[in-house]
Order: structure tokens, then C-alpha cells, then sequence
DNA sequence: ACCTGAACACCGTTCAAGT
DNA sequence: ACCTGAACACCGTTCAAGT
């Protein structure tokens, strides 16, 4: 059945070939299926033609880590850039895609050789980075302080992190939950307005 | 040098001196150091030996995970049972414990051996929900209704958890954002209470 | 340039045999 | 009861040889 297996003779494979179906196979058989000899199989080669293209096994990742991120990175900026929408629903959007987003395992993994790898780690701080700033500047146009909404934006960008790694017998936040955590900043946001010192020059 | 590797011929070794080893692994070396041939040259045995007291590598996992988490929820515990300690910094105490515990990177071998291991996963889940009391009723005891302080309990956890897995290339808190994040939840928790609802019959 | 094929090291697992 | 020793499967890695 089509797709993995190249049961004729084609084209040589390109390095994206090789990250691209092993993202693949992260996503849908999780960390444990992203191995050398079964990508071989998959593809229809044997390793020798990976060790062509990559230095070993952590240079393979650190090309998932790249792929991965620069995806992520732009749906993220697609979110931030609709500055058109109200900070609120912006943040609200976020806040869902930090819970039900299927591509956390994804990250787990990333996480896991950042441990690892260098080149790994560097890529997943920039990715969190950009997130933490997007959300921040969300809760700041909410009307705090920019001292109190990187408190704030720090707290709810580990939480996210933090759902992810737990799947841990904690409830698992429902939507309404979400409503309520989104009410919880923005009304502390206010008090932070309407008590607040002005905005530094 | 001492302590590693019976020189000389002493008693069978006993689970506990297998999980025990493996746990100072973990801790020391980092769960890349956990393997049976290393355990065995360790404990200055062969590997038959290992598999006189386990089934497999995965119920020695167990074990571990079995282990610390007996310990630490003693360790938590005993925050917990002082309950003379004002709800305040009992939570702060306990705040601090999520953050600089150097043994966050057992907790992360912990929760990664969770995805492919029920039994890990139970022993987890159950550490977490008494985490997760502990500081939801810290909050409660602080004028939060029984929700406010769910949600916030959660908050806070999660962020924990996700502060252990992030190593991020975010700021990694400071004392005095700990102090912040407290006065944050509290000064809420007080506009709860005057604000609030008659809790619950 | 791109890949095969065979070899090697390392680790988990099994098991008959020893004491 | 507790452990040795040797075997096997699996996976990452190397490299000479093929086209």
C-alpha cells in the first residue's frame, strides 16, 4: 500500500527526504520509532545511504529539531501577526493551542535530546523564546505592566510546557478551565491598570 | 576506589542494592547511565545476575520509580504536615522545592519512562495529585474558594513540572519572581474572599 | 554522487550449567 | 538460591567496493 517503500528504482534521496518521514514517523509511532534501520526499511535503502547524507544519528536530529521548529514557528507567527484580533482572543487562541495540540509529542521528544545536544537545545530556546515574547506582548496589551505580564506569561508558557510533559493524572484543564485561567490574567491585568504605575518611558 | 565494585566476595546482592545503584546512576550520570552492563561492572557481577531479580530492564524502571517517589512524598510530606507554618510560607517553601530540587532530572527520566510503562505512569500520577493538594489546599488556607485554588494549584504545578522540562533558554526564575508569583496568587486569593462566594456546604 | 554488503561494537535477553 | 558464561538479536557505525 502506497506511499513508504520504494518498490521501483528512483530518484536518489535527498536529506529532506530522510527528515521528513522521520518527523513522520515521531509524530505517528512517538521517539522509539525513529531509528536508523527502520528508516532504512522505510525507505527502501540500506544504512549506508543514511551515513551518505548525515554525520549519525544526533546530526538527524538536530535536522528534525530544525524542521520542526521553523514549522511551528510560523503557524505561532501567523497567530501574533493577527494583531487585527483583540490581545484576549489572541491569547485565548494560544492558550488552547498549548493544550490540545497533538504535535506535543513531538516536542517531549525535542526536549529530550536537547538534553544532549547543543545544536538541539539552541533551537528549541529560540522557539520558546518567540513564544514567551508573544504572549507577554498579548497580556501587555491587556494592560499590564511589561515587569508583570513576562510573570505572567512566564507562568502560563511553563505551564504549557509542563502539560505536555505531564499527562500526569492531573486533570486535564477543560476549555472552561481555560476561560477561567484567561479571566484570571486579564482581571489581574486590570487591577494591574487601574492600580498601576505608568508605563515606563 | 571505594564503594563501587565488590573486590571481594560478599553477600548476594538484593533488589535494593540493584534499584538503589541504578538511582545514584540516574541522579550522578543521568539516565544514559542506567544500563544493565554498566549496573553489573558496576555491582561486579554478570548481567545473569540482574535477570535473577528482574523480569526485564523496564521492572527495574519500575522500581525506581517506586522508590523516589516514596521518598520525595515523605520529603513533601512533611512540608505539608506543618501545619503550624503559615499557609503562606508553607507555600512559598514549597514553591522553592520546585524550583532548585536538583533531582528535577531524575523526575524527568521519571516521567519519560511514564509513556511507555502503566506502572511508572501510576506511581507518577499519584506523586503529582499529592503535589497537587498540597499546594491547592496552601491556597485555600489563603482565602481562595475550593475552584480559585484548584485552577491556580494547577497553574502553579504545571508550571513546575514545566520548569523541569524546559532547561529552556527562558529566564530561569529568580528568588525574588517566586516572591512576585506568591503576592500574585494571594493578592487574587484575598480579592476572592472579599468578593467571594460562601464556600461550599 | 549515491548506494550495497559485510563487518564490528554495544546492549538487552535467554538459558544451560555451575556452586 | 544465586551467579557464570556463552550465545543470540538488534541497533548504530564504518568502510571498501560497486554503479
Amino acid at each position: 500500500m502506497g506511499g513508504t517503500g520504494r518498490s521501483v528504482k528512483s530518484r536518489p534521496l535527498s536529506a529532506e527526504d530522510w527528515t521528513a518521514r522521520a518527523l513522520e514517523l515521531l509524530m505517528d509511532e512517538g521517539v522509539g520509532a525513529v531509528k536508523i534501520s527502520r528508516l532504512c526499511s522505510d525507505l527502501g535503502v540500506t544504512k549506508g545511504s543514511f551515513y551518505w547524507r548525515f554525520e549519525d544519528l544526533e546530526s538527524l536530529k538536530e535536522a528534525i529539531a530544525e524542521k520542526w521548529c521553523s514549522d511551528s514557528r510560523r503557524a505561532l507567527g501567523n497567530l501574533a501577526g493577527l494583531a487585527a484580533l483583540a490581545p484576549l482572543e489572541r491569547l485565548r487562541a494560544m492558550t488552547l493551542g498549548l493544550i490540545d495540540d497533538r504535535a506535543w509529542s513531538v516536542q517531549r521528544a525535542l526536549r529530550d535530546w536537547a538534553r544532549t545536544d547543543e545544536q538541539v537545545a539552541a533551537t528549541i530556546a529560540q522557539s520558546d523564546t518567540f513564544m514567551l515574547e508573544a504572549v507577554q506582548q498579548a497580556i501587555e496589551e491587556l494592560g499590564s505592566t511589561p515587569e508583570r505580564a513576562r510573570l505572567r506569561a512566564g507562568l502560563l508558557v511553563y505551564a504549557g510546557i509542563g502539560f505536555a510533559h505531564g499527562q500526569s493524572g492531573l486533570p486535564k484543564p477543560e476549555v472552561s478551565d481555560i476561560d477561567d485561567l484567561i479571566d484570571f490574567l486579564a482581571e489581574d491585568a486590570e487591577v494591574g491598570a487601574r492600580s498601576g504605575q505608568p508605563p515606563a518611558t
